[in-house]
DNA sequence: CGACTAGAGCGTCAATCTTG
DNA sequence: CAAGATTGACGCTCTAGTCG
């Protein structure tokens, strides 16, 4: 569960404090809404950012599968000369 | 053309993990 | 333990490609 403060900054203000209908200050309302604006843009960053890092993996582990399936015929290359080489001699 | 579709990117919520 | 950071899931918009 979540310890910040959910959709209605009204809804989860601390016991006493005034709603919008009590004729009391407005400044807990503001503050809880600048607060939950504030979460919202750092999460917005952190959901762009998090979402730039998985491109990256998964471009790395493309890149990684690349590399590796050179790798692989190459050698899938040596074996066959070497297999050549000794059938030659067996010969 | 317009209708439809697949894919990418975005914002938000909520759950979970990390840190002071 | 509270606050902040991270990330999966969902729904939405936009764009490019395809088809009748």
């Amino acid at each position: 569960m979540p310890t910040y403060p959910l959709r209605n900054p009204t809804s989860s203000l601390p016991q006493g404090v005034a709603g919008p209908s009590a004729h009391s200050s407005q400044k807990p309302i503001e503050d809880a809404l600048q607060k939950r604006e504030l979460r919202l843009m750092k999460n917005r960053e952190a959901a762009r950012e998090c979402r730039r890092k998985k491109k990256e993996y998964v471009r790395c582990l493309e890149n990684r599968v690349a590399v590796l399936e050179n790798q692989n015929q190459t050698l899938i290359e040596e074996l066959r000369a070497l297999k050549d080489i000794c059938r030659h001699k067996v010969e």
